[in-house]
Parts: structure tokens; sequence; C-alpha cells
DNA sequence: GTCTATATCTGGATAGAC
DNA sequence: GTCTATCCAGATATAGAC
């Protein structure tokens, strides 16, 4: 089994944190090189241009995104309340991947908009399964309400307690609508 | 009543159609005045910088917004249903100022964030005399869901019919949580 | 594998002619 | 008011030394 080198995770980590800290625009690949404590000629040689710092950070976000899955249909309490509960920012790999993607996707790359309509569909059917069709639209809907609002107030959701009980909100909600 | 000159409008209407369309990265000054129909030195005597720019179209955003929230405490069947019915792209003025914005929240633009706060925040406190604080939460985070799905996946959310399909379904789950 | 130096290009902005 | 010409900074990417 090829093991990666450390110094490739490092700059993607980098990469990462600054698509989610700093935004798209200001992610170069100077800063990336920096906080990743490489050069710019280092961080070229693992990933010889941007697209392919972007289609690593994509291909973590697939693996990512497939654990989650499994996570959510085997969610003791049904899968519609865990992905309410996970539409919380919580700093988790996850959480980290999905929202530099995000960054991307706002600048119009395509691939970044497929691969989230993938993992989107894909969540839409575990919920479908627990709830049916319609209330699993409804809390598809209302988790990614929740996500980008979280997203866009600061830079990380630094935690503010309100979402917390936002999420408690919509898990009373989601009861009412389970009868 | 001193009369803006169009060409200005012109400016500021080929910025948001390129923000909404390439987003924010390819909506370069040289891209906008091309749009625009002007040169560059033309753009920048309306707009002597690119924060003017984003500042006008914040402006924009906000009158845009009041006149919105007039109509949603008017709507005859409640400001609730009338906010999920307005979720969906409908390329009117105010959709397109506000996914215009949204392409510059993204890349950590501090002002448009509040903007976007403050404009939540009235959407909710009109909700919450409809529906109740609660529903208000939910009905604003499912709306806001849908939005920016319709935003993400493609460009300007071009007639998909399924997206109408689902505001059916929203409407009719806010029904079931209005009893 | 990682670094330095450098080439190239593009975006924002200024100056001044018309 | 609008244009052209130009400057400057910063971003991507290449070349080649170590």
């Amino acid at each position: 089994m090829p093991r990666k080198p450390v110094a490739r995770d490092a700059v993607l980590d980098a990469y990462e944190s600054l698509l989610i800290e700093v935004g798209e625009r200001a992610a170069t690949l100077d800063a990336v090189a920096k906080r990743a404590g490489v050069s710019k000629g280092g961080l070229l040689y693992h990933f010889p241009n941007k697209e392919a710092l972007i289609s690593a950070l994509l291909e973590r976000l697939d693996e990512l995104a497939q654990e989650d899955i499994e996570q959510m249909k085997a969610a003791p309490d049904g899968s519609a309340a865990y992905f309410i509960r996970s539409s919380l920012w919580a700093d988790t790999p996850m959480d980290r991947a999905f929202v530099a993607a995000t960054r991307l996707a706002e600048v119009a790359h395509e691939e970044t908009r497929r691969r989230f309509a993938g993992i989107q569909q894909q969540w839409l059917d575990v919920l479908a399964e627990d709830v049916g069709p319609e209330i699993a639209k409804a809390v598809s809907y209302m988790g990614d309400g929740l996500y980008f609002n979280a997203m866009f107030e600061g830079g990380q959701g630094t935690g503010d307690a309100s979402r917390e009980a936002d999420v408690e909100i919509l898990l009373g909600v989601l009861d009412r609508l389970r009868k």
C-alpha cells in the first residue's frame, strides 16, 4: 500500500483551511505554501497546478461524504435527525472539506457543483427511506439552510449557541412532521 | 430630482449579471466594462474603484429587499407561504441583486455579510408574526435551503420544473405545521 | 523532494487626451 | 463623460540548482 507523503497532506490541509478562513480569492498558492511550511516550488512538486489541488480536495470530500452517509444510515434515532444535527458546523473533517469546496462552487467551478449534486442526492435518498419523500425534501432543505447560514456568519461558524438552539427547534419540527 | 445617468446603471447591471453568471472571480473590471459597452476608464468614472461598485450593488439590494418585505407582509395567504414561493429563482430584480451579492459574501466580504444578516432578521420577524417563532425558523431555513440549492445548480437556476414541485411540497409541509 | 529565481500574464487603478 | 495608454502589484507557472 503506497503511503502518501505527509507534506502533500499538509499542503492540502493548508489549502482547505485557507478556503474556509479567507475565501477562494485569498487562498493563493503563495498563501497555501506559506501556511503549509513549504516553498511555492515545493508545493508545485506535489500539485502541478491549482486544478490538481482542487481535484485532490474534491476526492477527499467524496471519501468523507461516503463515510458520512454510512453513519447517517446507521444513526440510532433515524437519518433525518442525524442529518439535522450534522448540519451544524462542528469542525469535523467532513465539515471542513465541505465548506472549503463550497467556496469553489460559488466561484462557478462546474466540477465542484457536480460533486455537490451527487452527494446531495445520496443524502436525499437516505432521508426518504427514513421519513418518506416529502418530509425528506423538507428536512434536506432545512439542513441546507442551516448549513449555509452558519457558513455565512463568521468564516468558521464560530461557536454561537443560537444555532444550536435552532437545531433543537428543527428537531422538534421534525417530530411533529413524523406523526 | 437628480436623474442617475443610464450608463451608470448599465455598468451596475453588467456587474450584477457577471457575478450571477460567472462568479466573483471572473467579474473583473475589464469584463464588466466590456459587457456594459464602455471602456474601463469610462467605468471608473462612475465607480472610482471596485468597492464603489460593490457598495452600489448593496444599496440596490437593500432597496429591493425593503420592497420585498412589504410585499411579504401584505401577502394574502400569509408571509410564510409568500416566503417559500419567493425562494424559487424567478429572475426578478430582487433575485438578481440577492444572488449577485451572495457571490461576494462567499468571498468573505464582511460588509455584504452584515447586510444579509439584517435582511434575514427582518424576514424572520415577519414570518414569526405569521406562524410563530419556531415554525418561522423552520420556514426560514427551508426557504434558504431551497434558494441556495437553486443557486448552485446552474448559474441562474435555469428553468427546472423539479424545484417548482419542491415548492409545492414545502407548502404542503407548511400546512401540516400550521395545525 | 524541495528551494530560488524568474518569466508571463492579468487585474486594479492612474494620468491625461479628447 | 468617455477613451487610450500606462503603471504597478500580485498570481500562476516554469527552469534549473541543490
